[in-house]
DNA sequence: AATCATTTGGGACAATTGTCCTTTTTTTGT
DNA sequence: ACAAAAAAAGGACAATTGTCCCAAATGATT
């Protein structure tokens, strides 16, 4: 649920030495969006310290959040891979550290570095088997057993989510929220 | 909906000529099971011709279908790319025709071949999108919305589907659907 | 300390969805 | 054509979830 990945954030701490990939460190703090649903996108970010959130904000004005991504997770690598405007918001949950990929670094890395391809794609695949799975099991089970799961990982993680967010994450209005945690 | 890729499908029919890499074809009857969740893989699938079902089968014995695929469409990738176990089912919804490709053939693609790297790339990428979409739509919107959609894409692809099939797609029960189907 | 504003939790009712089981329709075999 | 079997549809009730709104708790300001 907390994603992370720490041989993408060895590899690009690598490549930050590399003056001539023009790659940055940026600080974003608390609450800011990196990324906002919609709109153009000119970068990959990489975190290298802290929690985001990405998330989807519906027409009817809710809330889905996909994942919650901290060290050495890639945002906005989608939306260069496939040509595409921001899929989903993402959001500072702490104060942010991130290296910032230019365009044109990224696309001619992922043209010749086999590498990047390869840490990419087992990103990817590891994602879809988690948003999959999580779908599937959001929509064949009760609220109370996905919010047990929620639990769950959220003490393993030692993290804390507002209760706002863990309803979002579920899918689920804040009262039914409150209703199934007295369930438990 | 039903997903197809033919960059993906003249890729492959291009390796199919060269035999050094034994990649052969091979027929699966309708209803026969191409991949069984949980089960070790060691071939990834491409389909020349036929529509297949993924679907996961939860502990509580309800299916929940993740995509519909056809022509191009790669099967056991995940699997090949994160060495588990397959992640879900896989039958087939007509009468199919897929390369096979042996394991060591596609690691060895993937770890040389930059083209079939950008295919998987964009490929994965645009199941994320879809993935994730349907989950953030069918959490937050009605049941009848979901169905609209689906019989919308349905018609567009003219492709039918089996009411037990809608419902698994859609994650509700048969009754549900048969409401649903009412209240348009 | 008192007041106001903001956040958090929950009551009441309506709407949605699931479960179970019966009825209706379709298919199959003779 | 008809009976038996199988598949599909729907009724009735229970459980779950959403909506709307009010009450309690918390925090900031004077």
């Amino acid at each position: 649920m907390l994603r992370t990945n720490t041989e993408f954030l060895s590899y690009i701490d690598s490549l930050y030495k590399d003056e001539q990939l023009g790659i940055s460190l940026q600080n974003f703090e608390k609450d800011s969006l990196l990324l906002r649903q919609g709109e153009k996108n000119h970068r990959v970010f990489v975190i290298k310290e802290g929690i985001a959130k990405c998330f989807f904000l519906e027409e009817n004005g809710k809330d889905y959040i996909l994942e919650f991504m901290s060290k050495g997770q890639v945002l906005g690598e989608i939306e260069m891979i496939r040509r595409i405007d921001c899929l989903c918001n993402v959001a500072a949950l702490t104060a942010l550290q991130v290296y910032v990929i230019p365009a044109a670094t990224f696309k001619e890395l992922l043209a010749k570095d086999l590498m990047l391809n390869k840490i990419l794609l087992e990103e990817l695949a590891d994602r879809i088997i988690n948003t999959s799975s999580r779908a599937s099991f959001q929509q064949l089970y009760t609220v109370e057993h996905g919010l047990a799961k929620l639990l769950e990982l959220q003490e393993k993680q030692g993290m804390e989510i507002s209760k706002e967010d863990m309803a979002a994450y579920l899918g689920i209005t804040l009262r039914s929220l409150n209703r199934a945690l007295k369930g438990l």
